[in-house]
DNA sequence: CGTGCACTTGACAAAAATCAAATTTTGTGG
DNA sequence: CCACAAAATTTGATTTTTGTCAAGTGCACG
């Protein structure tokens, strides 16, 4: 919940420097853009909201925008019911991309969502005028290519602790990259969601949620909030413990850090 | 095998233009740099070789060099050994990705391999001077994201049949994308890699080629090389026919197009 | 012509998907 | 604030499918 202050200086983009070496804050989030940019994006953006479920675009549809999330979640899934959720963004995200001037994937507001609109056709021509600028898109889109790499790798995995685990670490980690407390995970998304995402079915996303209830590693205000009281208990799992054989195959679950 | 003719003008990135409309090829590869990019990015590139199986960089080490490939194919993997490749790297691409001055993947030749090396400094310079490259690096980096996303798609199938068809799709359009014959499609990794790629183990990635030969789908003229023999019954698979109810859930398997 | 590695195959177990029904929450109109 | 309807979630029983473990098999190379 807690509103973003000072973020309507204009578009904001959040990553970690690809090439950048030895960071103050390793791992954390970086504003990309300069105020300077900020305030130039400013002058072709528009400000728009997007009540919580809305669709904001379906795939396919010409892009003629593309969109800087302020606050909100947005999930982009394939269009098709296909039951897949491709990635979610967060405030400091870009999302929109097409191919061949057409929207790649739908996406739908999946809590109340303000965002800037940047027209494409006025967002390539300052691109073209700004190498600066264009050298921190490409810092983003390396940031999401990492990010997507990653939910394959999360996807993949076999078993669901291990991949609700993972997601409900992704999730703390976006919220302390915010610079939000983290004493308690906000759960913006519905099981189902979070089962098209992890690529398991609703029913098990449940039963695991009970099951690491149960076994003391998390406790759960309510469904959209939940505290990790057993951090090392969760690590084993995410680290792939439940100490399965040793086989050819090598050890097995390890997200890549 | 058939070695590219004219490539060694200079790197080469090959993807579809996120943005520009109405392509004559759709949906084909296009060489997004032009010859003065090429000769000018030879000038800092070197080229560079590498024997199958080969190790190019592992995760974790400097990244002081961004790759390009000029023939053969290489695999990117994490690094821990968690059996899990991220993804295959063909003519065209780019690779050597990293987070903080650090490779985030390791990189391996699948088969002989020949690259451009590109010194990360010497990289930059020249992007920083030169707008028009950089916003082909968009592109080749939107190519790449979608990609991912495809990927994750992939991945998160449970079907045998649907992620080996796919997989064999996919093989078989890059092929066509670089201008081959594809009369045949040629399957440059083994089966272990592409179990590690498609998310199954390596045995189950066998029964299902036997599965798909016995079916009469696919022909296989020796483990490397097999031909479509029943494209629709192939698509069928993909479009995950094998027609199964009709649930809450919508339809199912469906790769996004 | 053997050795090894890559692949194939068989038998069984494990884990989640499905199907289906019970419950809890949430939002709405009085 | 309450009654309801609709939506989201939880749970149970059963089925499906692939992972695992463990033997083969066959081709490539020295």
């Amino acid at each position: 919940m807690a509103q973003r202050r000072s973020d309507h200086t204009g578009p904001s983009i959040l990553a970690v420097d690809p090439w950048a070496r030895s960071n103050p804050s390793k791992g954390r989030l970086h504003q990309l853009l300069t105020n300077e940019e900020r305030s130039q994006l400013a002058t072709i953006a528009s400000v728009v909201r997007f009540k919580k479920g809305a669709e904001i675009f379906a795939s396919g549809e010409q892009a003629r925008a593309l969109f800087n999330i302020i606050s909100g979640v947005v999930k982009s899934y394939s269009g098709d019911e296909s039951g897949h959720i491709v990635t979610f963004l967060f405030p400091g995200d870009l999302f929109g991309l097409s191919e061949e001037g057409v929207y790649i994937n739908s996406a739908k507001a999946v809590t109340p969502v303000t965002a800037y609109q940047l027209p494409v056709s006025s967002l390539r021509r300052r691109l073209s005028n700004d190498a600066a600028l264009e050298y921190h898109v490409i810092c983003k889109l390396c940031h999401s290519l990492r990010y997507a790499q990653r939910h394959a790798f999360l996807v993949a995995q076999r078993h669901a602790d291990l991949k609700i685990a993972t997601f409900l670490q992704m999730l703390e980690q976006l919220q302390a990259a915010r610079g939000e407390d983290t004493s308690e995970v906000r759960i913006p998304m519905d099981r189902s969601d979070i089962g098209e995402y992890v690529g398991m079915s609703l029913a098990a996303v449940s039963r695991t949620f009970t099951s690491l209830i149960q076994r003391g590693v998390i406790k759960s205000r309510d469904r959209r909030h939940i505290q990790i009281r057993d951090r090392s208990g969760l690590d084993k799992i995410i680290a792939g413990s439940t100490v399965r054989r040793s086989g050819r195959r090598a050890s097995k679950k390890r997200d890549c850090t």
